[in-house]
DNA sequence: CTGTTAGCGCATTCAG
DNA sequence: CTGAATGCGCTAACAG
């Protein structure tokens, strides 16, 4: 492999000038530009990125913190980020971290050690002062509603999503509301556990903790609810599900259980995927790839531009009515 | 930000002893190794990695080239691969091309300019001439049968799993079968209308034109299928469909058009994806995380070994009888 | 066990 | 427009 001395050698001028035209500088008479062209051609040249990275102090390249990716909810915030990402030629160091919290503080060292330009965290188990410190080093984005800190973030309201699916329930005649939560993200769970409180005390209602379930992801997770349901002394009416799949392993099962979908549980979705567009699943939609794009869009800028502010985004999500309440 | 010299000169000992305290070489003196380290933690000292990478040539980083992540088949795919990286702490760059031809080979630069250390190409749109050079600078590995190349790969038969699907469809009575393709990856389309034919051949029947259908990728392609069936003079009784989401979408939408699953339409998908279980579909089980996980386990040993031979493994798939043949 | 030294490959002043 | 010289931050002989 030969090096950037070799090619000026090999077409007699110097390395400076081999310089200038691998970064297409101007103020190159255009005699040498060819003799140098000739000699990476022909010498099968390459440049050696991570001098480069050395000497510039930046790599191009964003790290994404995700617990596992084999998940339609950080599959489409993935994409989004990664549409983004390659508009602005921007490699993304993909972190599949478990929610482990040793991992995730090695994205942010690799922050810390320059090998990357910033860091987007779309879910964590690390807790934010932890992370915080480290916004020295580069910007951090997370997918979160952050205040007061040298973080940025883009979220969409968890409180006002989950109160505006419970007054919709509420409105089409449910008294007796459920919920599930996924884990995916903890400060999202208590946001939602407190708007599904709220909510139905200023409607009038009562929620109770019995109607709440934790836990569920995927497909398969729904398997567990109407064992559940028919557990219930009492049981809820409709059902506020965070996260389309888990809405359409309950849709699809339902009647297995004998249930009727909306007729004896209602069901509202989270997300709006595919299939709950093909099941005609009720749901939010919280636009999650347009989340991913503003997030690295925004971490771009901050790189681009040396910026130390940290931004805040509150995107919008909307209900979308179909037939499963 | 202070550099291992600052960092010499505070603990009062050379860079080398700095740097083997670093590398944890033994051969340091617990007392100097103390001062290294209280000096470390004093500045707040972080190695720049890009300097090491530049020395040891070597970046601990692959690079994953995929169409789309936005798809259960690349993002289970990315499931195993992250998970082995992990195991051997080594970073995994994300490149989303789109099938974009230019940005394939981008990826492919990235490798001779020593950015990555490896890449693993899940589907491609570049020829494997175009690829192949790229051998010199690193190992690489694709996720399809290669043979008689500088190139690694992983992969399941595709030939043979559509004669054992046609066959087991055979079996169970149908002499009509149609088959839809994804155009995931035009060399395995190939391969599977090739033994599409033949079996059915074989077996004394015939394939059809006009049995095929292209471009079925996602759950919501699945809507043209009854509209293209009803078209058909002579239909199949059969259709082996190649992803379990389109499989879905048929099965789900069926009802709406009049077809009862398997009596009128008997189905058969692939990739058994949580979906596939759920819903009862009988599919073809490619085990695409381990093919991942393979695929991974295979380029880090080509790297760690400095081994110029590629390696190539043949992963099983299998039936698995459910409900919709 | 430790320090000195010579690069790794490149970009970038600063003089011409 | 061009080249010489300097250094990015670190590792690894090499000589003690």
């Amino acid at each position: 492999m030969p090096n950037i001395k070799q090619i000026a050698k090999a077409a007699g001028v110097s390395v400076s000038t081999v310089s200038r035209v691998l970064n297409k500088h101007p103020y190159v008479s255009e005699a040498k530009r060819k003799a140098v062209e000739e000699a990476i051609e022909r010498l099968q040249y390459a440049r050696n990125m991570n001098a480069v990275h050395l000497i510039k102090g930046i790599t191009q390249t964003v790290a994404v913190i995700l617990p596992h990716i084999n998940h339609p909810y950080f599959m489409r915030l993935m994409e989004g980020i990664a549409s983004e990402a390659l508009k602005h030629n921007y490699q993304l160091m993909l972190c599949q971290t478990g929610y482990n919290h040793d991992e995730e503080m090695k994205v942010l060292e690799m922050l810390k050690n320059k090998q990357i330009d910033g860091v987007i965290i779309t879910s964590r188990s690390a807790s934010l002062d932890q992370i915080e410190p480290y916004s020295a080093y580069g910007p951090i984005l997370l997918c979160e509603d952050v205040k007061d800190r040298r973080l940025s973030s883009v979220y969409y309201d968890h409180y006002l999503s989950f109160q505006t699916a419970i007054t919709f329930l509420w409105e089409k005649g449910h008294r007796n509301i459920g919920f599930t939560l996924n884990r995916l993200n903890n400060s999202s769970g208590r946001k939602r556990i407190r708007a599904y409180y709220d909510t139905l005390q200023m409607l009038g209602g009562n929620g109770r903790a019995e109607w709440m379930l934790d836990g569920y992801r995927d497909m398969k997770d729904s398997a567990a609810i109407f064992p559940w349901l028919h557990s219930l002394d009492e049981r809820p009416t409709a059902l506020l599900i965070t996260g389309d799949e888990v809405a359409a392993g309950v849709l699809l099962t339902a009647p297995q259980y004998g249930f009727q979908v909306p007729e004896d549980i209602a069901i509202i979705g989270f997300d709006n995927q595919p299939i709950s567009e093909l099941l005609g699943i009720t749901t939010i939609d919280i636009q999650l790839s347009i989340i991913g794009a503003r997030a690295f869009a925004i971490i771009y800028k901050q790189i681009t531009n040396r910026t130390v502010e940290p931004a805040s985004e509150n995107l919008q999500f909307k209900l979308i009515e179909r037939k499963t309440v």
